[in-house]
DNA sequence: GACACCTTACTGACCAGTAAGTAGAGTCGC
DNA sequence: GCGACTCTACTTACTGGTCAGTAAGGTGTC
């Protein structure tokens, strides 16, 4: 009988998943072993068993990403690629909802006072997602669903980098977020959705 | 006779210099007052003398940013869009070049840790320089240099969003700055320059 | 009795911030 | 033309807090 939860995982599991969401919201260095602590309710030190340098967590934690997101690209892979846009926005929504801004965001704004290995897996993690968005962009032309001036590298990049951008801004300027979408869809000509 | 430097404005002008270069290639969070004495050869306390509290220097920072942008953009009010668009890329090519990232970009991403202060003029400042982008692309379409779908609120917020998005995004990935001005060209109907 | 998963207790580094003192330059009365 | 005063721009010396990280011990489970 396998367990559902045995106390290994899931104690480790609640760190990363408390430690995404300080990150998320606050960035990599400004939360610190006791924001985790505290909240778990266990003493500074467990943390450390389960992730001896906090740059070990920095890793696990975007090594987790990467897998979620190759998960999540595979997924929907068959998927229209209008829809997976559609899909893309809705889960920008979630991070704005929630006052966080996207991974690779605070990754590449904090990059200079990150651990080198924290930057080479970071550099792997941003690399896929850019190249996830061309692929879209590349796929929805093919397809006729998408026309646009420019190349699928150019367009994608600059979907990426925009939604990036107004996930920043839309902290500051709530309709940036919005904004920055419905121009997407127009670019890409899919007005209607 | 006016003296060319007078002590006081000099060393608060020193400290105010290395804070900025600090504060766009490491952020506000990750750099302490002993980066900057050190490299100024004074003491800690010295600082303290000019900016008694770090979120006095950070506020102080941002003004100063502020007074520079709108010098900036009055200076150049009566060149043609396309030309400020181009100038506004050269622009950004020398943060790229610096390694740094836009000011708007590291203070949207540290939003939640800093102080209300700083909060209240980031959220100002942000505000003017999206303005600014709308007012070219705008002002680009009425003179006729300019064609592109959409409203110029939806493609100057792009623009803006997509330029920030992608400062960050070439410190581990070169190309995106380049790609992403490219693209923005063809979206505004610019190709040629 | 071995191992996983914690705990308590601690270290040293770094941090922002403060208090008190000082050197030098300018100003004033005389 | 000279002492007394004052102000600016620092200095030295310190505090208390937070941080990542470690060592050694305990406890329950297989």
């Amino acid at each position: 009988m396998k367990p559902e939860t045995d106390a290994r995982t899931d104690t480790r599991k609640k760190i990363l998943d408390l430690a995404e969401v300080l990150m998320l919201s606050r960035g990599f260095n400004a939360f610190s072993y006791q924001h985790i602590s505290g909240e778990l309710g266990v003493r500074n030190a467990a943390i450390h068993y389960h992730f001896p340098k906090k740059t070990d967590l920095g890793v696990a934690l975007i090594e987790r990403y990467r897998r979620r997101f190759a998960r999540y690209v595979a997924a929907q892979a068959e998927l229209p690629p209008p829809l997976q846009l559609e899909r893309y926005f809705t889960l920008a929504d979630t991070y704005y909802d929630k006052q966080q801004i996207c991974p690779s965001g605070i990754l590449s704004a904090e990059l200079h006072t990150l651990p080198p290995e924290m930057r080479q897996c970071t550099a792997s993690f941003v690399e896929e997602m850019r190249a996830w968005a061309v692929d879209i962009v590349r796929r929805g032309q093919q397809e006729g669903a998408m026309q646009y001036a420019g190349t699928p590298e150019g367009m994608g990049t600059i979907v990426f980098a925009a939604m990036q951008g107004s996930l920043q801004l839309a902290r500051l300027d709530g309709g940036a977020l919005d904004e920055v979408k419905q121009q997407i869809r127009l670019l890409l000509g899919i007005s209607a959705s």
